[in-house]
RNA sequence: GGUUCCGUAGCUCAGCUGGAUAGAGCAACAGCCUUCUAAGCUGUGGGUCCCAGGUUCGAAUCCUGGCGGAAUCACCA
């Protein structure tokens, strides 16, 4: 049992005893007791004022001293205000770090396998364009999430929805077939990714010019002229093709298809993320169609007369959704309704996260009233973890006009700053080429990735090329510094004097910073399941920092190794020892990795 | 116009289901390396928690109404 709950069941009882009834469980809450006063623990006793009709003093002072008297692990207390603050012995401390500090699973929950299995679906790319800041930050976010419901315990089956369909693909292929003279990535020495996307912005560039050329001409609106362009119409033209399974079309859709995902791959590895399956929209577009006709004959939807195909939604106060366009083509909710059931079939998840920028939150509040109509069971099981937008300094990220954060790019940038800023300090001299160029990539990323990881998901975050290259203060670098730190003292240290450590742990005394580190280093598994609950990697960032912060503070105050009380040697290594596994594991569920050295 | 989200120090962000005097980092200034890695530590200055009501013993946090910003409301994805 943890000690919060053995401690709310002794308020509980004494609470009954003097007033005759229990507080209702969810009154009894314990917070970290605040650096200002003594303790380890406090209980917010006004709750309970009413109940006793005594003054909160009163009251917490009663209480306090039942504490003591009743939980061995209460030694003393102080009351101020109505806040009851009580301190546990130093044993309770000196036992929980003795049985944590060899569990290289601390903080991890083991998997439930009797459990159903929750489907995170990320990244999501569509392949005429290679990979921007805004994936950064959907692929950061769904892997980091995966690892968060792991470690709290759940079975997570990672899913990628490769959009390789549509009309956005027909437009690089049709570029490519009018100007490309047959470029390949090996003839270009390109990546495939960037290859396909360079097409895609010729195909752009060229449309505009014939857009303005039909605006003078025949002194129409845009929209109009963009609709009569003739590279719009080859393009639509392409698409059908392409659905009609055009034999020279689908050749050419699957070689540079398979250029894109050459290039996926190389960036998905250096950003560290995975998949457990993937899904092409290609493969299961038709699905959704059919399960939109299986509405339609059960009458939940509607045609109308031109032949297209709705979802009436006045009941919930929006507007009616078209599922299916007046020549029988399906659109983007269309292929979601297929996906979310393919998934279930395959699976039969207990949930379906879908990480997915927050511009698209009606689009999901309005598959899940769609997929209610159609009675699927699954419809409440969809959540849409909904991120808010990567901006930059001059505003949103625009392709037209060239200020898009290529990933590969900025990870370059990042390993190269790592590089330059190593250097500087003069940390690496007797590293191997190898050695250096795997450090400075793992603290590169670590950067960008607890930049963008220790904000808050809903929100928008501000990108700064400029600025956001910092290694000092609340940053990645700044931890893994500190799990460096702690690595080197433990190689000086020795195996044996580590192994040793747990029995002398009984002798030893902790001192206030140390008290303090091992009580941020108690909430940890609490902190995991939280951050699980609420999809937040930002809690375990925020809560990682800390960490970090306050074994730099009892480093710089105390010796470790040349402390000559060996009891308290001792017990510090085993303190380090679980700090830095605390580190390891937190910055791990980032999808961070820590070096043992830099 | 409807809906949703956001608004905290000069800047970037924390602040958990309501709890004590609202916290970090960056930037500025002042200190600390013959001692386990100074990517560190310590200190100083910096706040109308957008505004106004309400609920409560207690509100940055919950409710209502404003103001400001973002997204969305396509036979686009």
């Amino acid at each position: 049992m943890k000690i919060e709950e053995k401690i709310a069941a002794a308020v509980s009882e004494v609470i009954k005893e003097l007033a005759g009834t229990e507080p209702e469980p969810g009154k009894i809450v314990f917070q970290k007791t605040r650096k200002e006063f003594r303790g380890d623990l406090t209980l917010v006793v006004f709750p309970f004022t009413k109940l006793l009709k005594r003054s909160p003093e009163e009251v917490a002072d009663t209480i306090g001293r039942a504490l003591v008297e009743r939980v061995e692990e209460v030694s003393e207390f102080n009351s101020v205000k109505g806040f009851l603050n009580m301190s546990l012995t130093g044993r309770f401390w000196l036992g929980f770090l003795g049985e944590n500090m060899d569990n290289d699973k601390f903080g991890y929950a083991a998997a439930e396998t009797q459990q159903p299995p929750v489907v995170v679906e990320y990244s999501s790319p569509n392949t005429n364009k290679p990979l921007h800041l805004g994936h950064i930050r959907n692929n950061l976010l769904g892997y980091s999430v995966s690892r968060l419901l792991e470690a709290s315990g759940n079975n997570v089956v990672k899913v990628n929805l490769v959009n390789d369909r549509g009309i956005h693909i027909c437009k690089s292929m049709l570029a490519w077939m009018k100007y490309g003279k047959g470029e390949t990535p090996q003839s270009s020495g390109k990546k495939g990714d960037k290859l396909v996307g360079d097409y895609y912005v010729r195909f752009e560039t060229e449309l505009r010019r014939q857009i303005a050329g039909i605006i003078e001409k025949e002194d129409i609106g845009e929209d109009e002229a963009r609709k009569k362009a003739p590279l719009m119409l080859e393009a639509q033209d392409l698409l059908r093709r392409w659905e009609a399974r055009d034999k020279e079309v689908v050749e050419v859709w699957e070689m540079m298809n398979s250029w894109v995902y050459a290039g996926f791959d190389l960036t998905y590895r250096r950003l560290g993320v995975d998949f457990d399956k993937i899904y092409y929209e290609s493969d299961t577009y038709l699905l959704g169609r059919d399960i939109v006709m299986e509405g339609l004959e059960k009458g939940v939807m509607y045609k109308k007369d031109d032949g297209s195909v709705w979802a009436g939604l006045s009941e919930y106060k929006i507007d009616d959704k078209l599922l299916l366009r007046s020549d029988g083509t399906s659109v983007y909710m269309t292929q979601d309704i297929g996906t979310a059931q393919l998934r279930y079939d395959d699976f039969t998840p207990r949930q379906m996260v879908y990480v997915v920028g927050n511009e698209q939150n009606h689009h999901f509040s309005v598959l899940r009233k769609v997929l209610d109509k159609l009675g699927k069971p699954y419809s409440d099981a969809i959540y849409h973890l909904s991120y808010g937008m990567v901006e930059l300094p001059a505003g949103k990220m625009k392709s037209r006009e060239g200020t898009v954060v290529d990933a590969d790019d900025l990870m370059d940038e990042m390993a190269g700053t790592a590089a330059r800023i190593t250097e500087e300090l003069g940390k690496t001299q007797d590293f191997s080429k190898e050695e250096k160029e795997s450090l400075y990539h793992i603290i590169g990323l670590g950067a960008l990735k607890y930049f963008i990881l220790k904000v808050d998901p809903k929100k928008n975050m501000l990108f700064n090329p400029e600025e956001s290259v910092d290694f000092n203060g609340n940053t990645g670098p700044f931890i893994q510094y500190t799990y460096a730190r702690i690595c080197s003292v433990l190689r000086k240290a020795g195996e044996e004097s580590l192994t040793k450590a747990p029995d002398s742990l009984g002798g030893a005394v902790l001192n206030e910073k140390e008290k303090q580190l091992v009580r941020t280093l108690y909430d940890f598994p609490a902190m995991v399941r939280e951050a699980a609950a609420e999809l937040s990697p930002a809690r375990i960032a925020n809560y990682v920092y800390e960490v970090a912060r306050e074994f730099n503070q009892f480093y710089h105050d105390y010796s470790i190794l040349n402390e000559e009380d060996k009891n308290l040697s001792d017990m510090r290594l085993c303190l380090s020892s679980l700090t830095a596994l605390t580190i390891r594991n937190a910055m791990l569920l980032l999808g961070i990795e820590v070096p043992e050295r830099m």
